[in-house]
DNA sequence: ACTGGCACTCCGGCGGCAGGAGTGCCAATG
DNA sequence: CATTGGCACTCCTGCCGCCGGAGTGCCAGT
């Protein structure tokens, strides 16, 4: 491909990003010094056409960038833009003081709101990577108790369940059980250890253990409903515009956590920074709007996926870079603390 | 004040909240009969208007409600209307198969947002008006452990807190002690109660154990930072007429919790349908808006606030219906399970 | 291969115009 | 005295046509 051509094709995603309107060889040779005139551009803004990857949206108007447009030009000409001290600044003081888990993630969804100014996404560890660090059996009444989980990433996972009639020494006998099985071990082979507890608890228990065994068996499997959290809607109002095709199916797609989780794509290595423009997403209602996300952990695992959603038509680099920078400095913050 | 006015008030609010356009005295009698001719519904509304019920957007268009039109029609002219078979029946089932509170939480706020086709909020029972369950202490490595307080209304907090060097014996210790001071006690009792037993603990476990106290104490007060869920924001986009004004205003405001918490208000008596309209409400953002609200709880006690927002030209009295039965329905489940 | 020039297209804003819905007022009526 | 029919008036809304501007495609010239 000439390599002017994919200048050209840079300065019109640039410009009409930042102008939202569609851009002519005129201005276009105005705004950046290509050296050549505007006659020239409109050659190489035919031949970009008819290549696919710059479209105008009525004759003799303007171009804006197409999917593949854009797909090219996050590829090839995405410049990675060093974010600005005040974003390092935001980014490195925005975790201090988080009480939680549920704390630090609400803050991380706040702050990628805020530096990219866009609908922001984060979704809560998984368990599968992380390491079972306590299981605690209390009575809820003569026949209920609650288990609870808590992992190695802070996460803490409830479950109630009815069981018979039982006393303090027996919660302690099952809880210690559990406990012998399952601490220390990843999810998986917590999961593992507790299916041959199953025959192996005294009589006395067994009935209890089992169902509690199956509920934590279902609580360790859990993954695929893990929970978001979702902040910056307001950042939708920015695009008033184009009401019915934008903030509304972004306004359902964030009310079904499903869709979400598979919005956010599977999770991808840490620091690896995806991007699905336009169509290739996987929901048609979401074909006006693009998803840049990036895996978050630790070196060694990564546990979850976080990013935003916005218009096609936005500032990829930029945007890019935030995410990726927020993903690291989340992952690196929860493993230390 | 005159019968009949009344009779107009009423037909020019529901016309209006039907339409959404400006009322006219022509079409007013065609679908109300009132038994007068136009000329007359126009007298009364010309007094209507002078008192301050009805405005016209512009001379010699037709009329639409004030907020103190809405402030009177739902104190004097709203009659209860009673639920469809249908809507009845989606009460009945939406909680069955709930599992802990979280999904008893996340489940009304989806039904009401359905059934009011709003937006829906619901806030997290207090803790004040709840007895303490169940306290738990749990390692989490050598110089951290976890508190977890556990309510008889479900709701599960937990916090995490470095302490000094300490075994599993000691924690035992400890959780023995937290659990004789606080189980069974209101959070008030049970704040009390843990302040005493500061000088009571045994030298080992002392400064752990103030420590764990203070933390709790934090708990059992956190009652003005209590959570709130929110569903069904994509209903604002039946309104992308006005999306500055109403839009973009409830999106923000569906950020903050804070502004969340003070907009359903303090929490009223079960049973009771609060309706703020307009500029009633605190925020002068949203000043184009209603909330209908209603405790709930069991008989006895009151936990929290449940509602929806919406624009001020809403169907009261079919919102209100839903609202108290939502929150009845979701007050008698908490209460049994 | 690039450039300047030129004719052409199409959008978007603006003004004028007509139709319709609604009002206020007034005189008439029971 | 409340109610009513009639009437003139106002104002919004949609529609049409017009014009300017921005942009394009093409072609001939360097």
């Amino acid at each position: 491909m000439d390599d002017r051509k994919l200048q050209v094709l840079r300065a019109i995603v640039t410009d009409y990003v930042s102008s939202q309107e569609p851009v002519g060889s005129k201005s276009l040779v105005e705004r950046h010094d290509l050296g050549v005139s505007p006659a020239t551009v409109r050659n190489d803004m035919a031949a970009l056409e008819e290549e696919g990857y710059i479209t105008q949206p009525h004759t003799s108007a303007g171009r804006i960038p197409t999917d593949k447009g854009y797909r090219l030009f996050v590829d090839r000409l995405g410049s990675v833009k060093p974010l600005s001290p005040a974003e390092k600044r935001a980014i490195q003081t925005f975790l201090s003081g988080a009480m939680d888990l549920d704390d630090v993630l609400h803050r991380t969804v706040r702050l990628l709101a805020q530096v990219t100014q866009q609908v922001a996404i984060v979704q809560y560890p998984t368990l599968s990577r992380s390491t079972v660090r306590h299981v605690e059996v209390v009575s809820l009444g003569a026949h209920r108790i609650m288990l609870i989980l808590i992992t190695s990433t802070g996460r803490v996972e409830q479950r109630a369940l009815e069981v018979i009639e039982h006393d303090e020494e027996d919660l302690a006998d099952l809880r210690n059980y559990l406990n012998a099985a399952a601490v220390g071990n990843s999810t998986s082979q917590a999961a593992a250890r507790l299916h041959t507890l199953v025959g192996e608890l005294p009589e006395r228990i067994d009935v209890m253990g089992q169902g509690s065994i199956a509920t934590l068996l279902e609580m360790l499997n859990s993954e695929a409903s893990s929970r978001v959290v979702v902040g910056g809607v307001p950042n939708l109002t920015r695009f008033s515009d184009d009401f019915e095709t934008t903030v509304k199916p972004v306004l359902e797609a964030l009310e079904e956590q499903v869709v979400l989780l598979r919005l956010l794509g599977e999770t991808t290595t840490a620091d690896v920074v995806t991007v699905r423009i336009g169509q290739e997403n996987p929901f048609k209602e979401l074909r006006t709007t693009s998803v840049v996300a990036s895996g978050y952990g630790s070196q060694e695992d990564t546990w979850a996926t976080l990013g935003i959603v916005g218009p096609t038509r936005m500032d990829y680099p930029s945007t890019m870079a935030s995410v990726r920078a927020v993903a690291r400095y989340v992952g690196r913050f929860l493993s230390e603390g």
